[in-house]
DNA sequence: AAATCACCCAACCGCCCGGCG
DNA sequence: CCGCCGGGCGGTTGGGTGATT
């Protein structure tokens, strides 16, 4: 891959750029090389200009895209911690699919990768249920028993998995999603030894995954119920302990 | 050991919006 | 006002990989 940085752009004509096959796909070393030297040198911004000066043969999206994605030297990468997943529960309950949003809130994280983990693991935990995750169904779950144990994780974790930045942010989204402790453990959530939540943050996706929601959901004993009324009842005493609060 | 399955995530696609001539 | 272009965003896809049979 010839690196075209000193070529004057103003020359680099639009039949030649026309004329070159654009490349798709994976990223190779070269290429990354090449993008980030040339925004080491050049700065970001105007990314169809800067893939032809920088002699890359992608569109300027996929630049914008691998640097935003991938090569920022602030990017971070790896499991999503719990503090991460509780602003993610929280963040999304308000904004809804605004990813990038969302992303400003966790620093290093990217749209896309949070949009990852809401496709990959909430929607399955939400398929596991058989609702939607706009469902009250799927909120009440993730409200009255997947926060207040990603709390616990947190918690046990010394609330510093992050550190610097996750402590508080994260705890302060736990402190305004949980309700209180006692009020969770009235909901009789399930065993935590039984469904994969017991090894102290050592985050191992497969128990992550393990099927806990319809033991989890069972606990609940919604069926037994009207779900409506159900509900409704915990939104309101949410309600009230909201106002407790503020 | 091989085949199949399930999952993750990087990358692409299409749409939309704002700026500019 | 209109069309073009660059950039941003959310949705989708397909390859790679680890787990399971």
């Amino acid at each position: 891959m010839e690196f075209q940085e000193g070529i004057n752009c103003s020359s680099f004509t639009e039949v030649q750029g026309e004329e070159m096959d654009l490349r798709r796909g994976p990223w190779t070393v070269e290429e990354d090389l090449v993008l980030m030297n040339y925004i080491t040198a050049h700065g970001e911004g105007r990314w169809n200009s800067l893939a032809r000066c920088a002699g890359l043969r992608r569109t300027g999206k996929s630049c914008r895209l691998r640097w935003l994605n991938y090569l920022r030297p602030d990017v971070r990468r790896g499991n999503i911690t719990p503090e991460e997943q509780l602003l993610i529960l929280e963040l999304h309950s308000r904004w809804g699919n605004r990813w990038s949003k969302i992303a400003q809130h966790l620093p290093g994280r990217t749209d896309n990768e949070i949009k990852n983990y809401w496709r990959t693991r909430v929607q399955k935990h939400a398929k596991q249920l058989k609702c939607d995750v706009d469902s009250k169904k799927f909120k009440d779950v993730m409200r009255y028993l997947w926060v207040p144990r990603l709390v616990e994780r947190i918690r046990a974790a010394g609330g510093a998995s992050v550190p610097g930045w996750a402590e508080e942010p994260a705890l302060g989204a736990a402190k305004r999603m949980s309700p209180s402790d006692s009020f969770g453990m009235q909901l009789s959530p399930p065993d935590p030894v039984s469904d994969g939540y017991e090894d102290g943050g050592v985050a191992k996706r497969a128990e992550d995954d393990r099927d806990w929601s319809e033991s989890v959901y069972d606990d609940l004993a919604l069926p037994d119920l009207d779900q409506s009324t159900w509900t409704d009842s915990l939104w309101t005493l949410e309600d009230i302990w909201l106002q407790e609060q503020f």
